[in-house]
DNA sequence: AGACAATTGAACCGACGGGTTAAAAAGGTA
DNA sequence: TACCTTTTTAACCCGTCGGTTCAATTGTCT
């Protein structure tokens, strides 16, 4: 059969046009919601027609949930090439989250995207379980975090992996999400880059603060 | 003229018939989004019509714009309820952070729809710079709580006003905003009380912590 | 070549839903 | 009563858009 190696040289190859499809869409979603996307408006932006996109991914819905899954491993993925190898806990957590809050303003799609899914009440994500490895490993890392630093006499012994990480994930998303109505309420100046650098010096003080057993032994820069 | 008075005694008031409309589409646009939200819908939840709404609010956008203004209008005047007069800057700022937590909890439609408009890029709110002056008084209080928290050799020199609320309004808005994803990626043990209590006593520690001059000299609970 | 499967295009369908028409009913004024 | 303005109802209009039909085309296998 091997269909992988041989079929794989069409006039034009599906993987490509699937994940052309992908790409377009993805932005389409994140641009204008899931009610908010026209299918016809994804086609225009491919190299494909919209009888392809039915053709290949079956219904809106459908198309929405693949965009959601593609464009979650692929952040999953970029956060994996964050390495705390050899760092003692305090530093360890300072990277972690400076590269969280990093991370996340490099991925606006992604962010718009999770939007969504809450405003959906997260019912598609839901149904991807295959996340939950994923999840599971980002908590890991914090959990380790915390674990050699609590050892170590560093960090109050109270720290909850989970709730530290919805502490620099709230920090980090909130600052992209909302960057248009808190622009617009209370002007841009904190979406400069200094303005930028000063809220993540700001999220890694405030957060290193309130893990830390004796704030006043380190330097929170 | 004086319509007011007279003609308000119609066989039903067009005053309280407008409130009606108001307060339903408040709760669909909060649910469903501004394309998501089918016009039918809102009638079926009101005592009138799908004509009485365009009669009195002319198209959907209006009526968004109007659910908007209403809603924002409501939660600020809420906020005006906050006293801090006579309290020490430290406390002060303990209590405006654990009221502006509460409060976002209790309004989850005014959440929803602000993250609606973050979607649409704030496109709706620009237009209502009535916002402005409850906006500005907003930072006022924070400039109060600063500058007395500075003067008392408490706070740190540098603290920006813009930035700490901006910290408080981080956690507070994704406390709420992104309740969905968080539970089904980690689970919603922290969305009970006892999780909340903590991530507001968090929130607490971590925003007091990083104002303060010297964190170890006050209690952080 | 001929049979068969995978892929594509163009035209079409039908319901959904925002917005309108037309006209009646209700209230006010004199 | 006659006449005007405001409010309400029911039926309708029509563009949009998700999804389909059907046949043509392209490629593979033998």
């Amino acid at each position: 059969m091997e269909k992988e190696t041989k079929s794989r040289r069409w006039k034009q190859n599906p993987e490509a046009v699937k994940s052309d499809i992908l790409r377009v869409a993805r932005s389409e979603f994140a641009r204008n919601g899931l009610s908010g996307t026209r299918i016809e408006d994804i086609a225009a932006g491919t190299k494909t027609s919209k009888r392809m996109i039915f053709y290949y991914f079956g219904d809106k819905e459908s198309l929405y949930e693949a965009v959601l899954e593609d464009c979650y491993s692929e952040v999953r993925a970029g956060e994996a090439e964050l390495d705390l190898e050899g760092l003692d806990p305090v530093q360890a957590l300072r990277r972690l989250i400076e590269f969280t809050f990093d991370h996340h303003r490099r991925n606006p799609d992604f962010i718009r995207l999770v939007m969504i899914e809450n405003i959906h009440e997260a019912r598609h994500m839901e149904r991807m379980q295959r996340l939950q490895e994923q999840n599971l490993g980002a908590i890991g890392v914090i959990e380790g975090i915390c674990k050699s630093g609590r050892a170590a006499g560093l960090f109050r012994d109270d720290v909850a992996p989970v709730a530290l990480h919805w502490q620099i994930s709230a920090l980090s998303f909130f600052n992209v999400a909302n960057r248009a109505t808190f622009s617009a309420n209370f002007g841009d100046a904190l979406f400069d880059e200094a303005g930028q650098a000063l809220l993540r010096r700001n999220a890694v003080r405030s957060i290193l603060c309130s893990v830390l057993a004796r704030p006043e032994t380190v330097d929170l820069r």
